[in-house]
DNA sequence: AATACGGGGAA
DNA sequence: TTCCCAGTATT
């Protein structure tokens, strides 16, 4: 098992920051000036469903609710409509239903504590996480599976089943992160656990950093 | 801690 | 056909 210190976890960003520079990937929400209303869409399209499958459904999505305003007239049948290629949609529009309810209730302003956030309907700490991240330009982790699998091949296993209690993984993430373009580090990862540390059949020929992989020392 | 939700796309 | 996917809420 790969040790964790301050140069294991440097020499991990830097290897996955230098390897984003030319093969990170062009996604419509990472892209342009987006609302907060446009970012938070995507990451509810991006629940339990592929990048590319959001992506190619995400314009679809924005040009029939482009904002809290129409989100607000739509009928909870019609998010389920329009989610259902996604996958999850009756879940996934009752809970977006019921956000588009509390935002109105709001008018359209999100609270401000992590706390409050996270009471939110459909705010998990996923969504919870990406709203610090890229909404609030705080230091915090999209801890999702992608991130979870590449942490745990390179500095060893988590302890607990899910991914959302266990505190080594907790605090790793926050320790990965935590530099001074959170947003580039947390792209490398996901970017990287997609291209490269698969799920199923990992490239670790090609893996830049596979020598500090506790992973790759073990298997390959 | 386990389970339900789910269609799309790749292997 | 099987496996997996930028999770969340309920039991």
């Amino acid at each position: 098992m790969a040790s964790i210190t301050t140069n294991s976890i440097k020499y991990f960003q830097k290897g996955l920051l230098t390897w984003f520079e030319i093969n990170g990937r062009d996604f419509p929400w990472r892209k342009g000036k987006k609302t907060v209303y446009q970012l938070i869409i995507a990451e509810i399209l991006l629940q339990r469903t592929k990048a590319e499958t959001a992506a190619k459904y995400y314009p679809i999505f924005l040009k029939t609710y482009p904002n809290w305003k129409k989100l607000g007239y739509a009928k909870e049948r019609e998010l389920q409509e329009i989610l259902k290629p996604l996958g999850l949609q009756v879940q996934r529009a009752n809970r977006l239903f019921k956000l588009s309810r509390e935002m109105k209730d709001r008018k359209g302003r999100f609270p401000t504590t992590r706390n409050e956030i996270e009471q939110l309907p459909i705010f998990g700490q996923y969504i919870a996480n990406a709203y610090e991240l890229l909404i609030q330009n705080k230091k915090s982790p999209l801890l999702d599976v992608n991130m979870s699998r590449l942490l745990e091949r390179y500095f060893g296993k988590r302890n607990m089943s899910d991914i959302r209690y266990d505190p080594y993984l907790q605090e790793l993430s926050y320790q990965v992160v935590n530099i001074d373009n959170p947003k580039s580090i947390n792209w490398a990862i996901l970017d990287y656990a997609q291209l490269v540390c698969k799920s199923r059949k990992p490239v670790c020929h090609n893996c830049s950093i596979n020598t500090g992989c506790s992973y790759y020392k073990n298997n390959v």
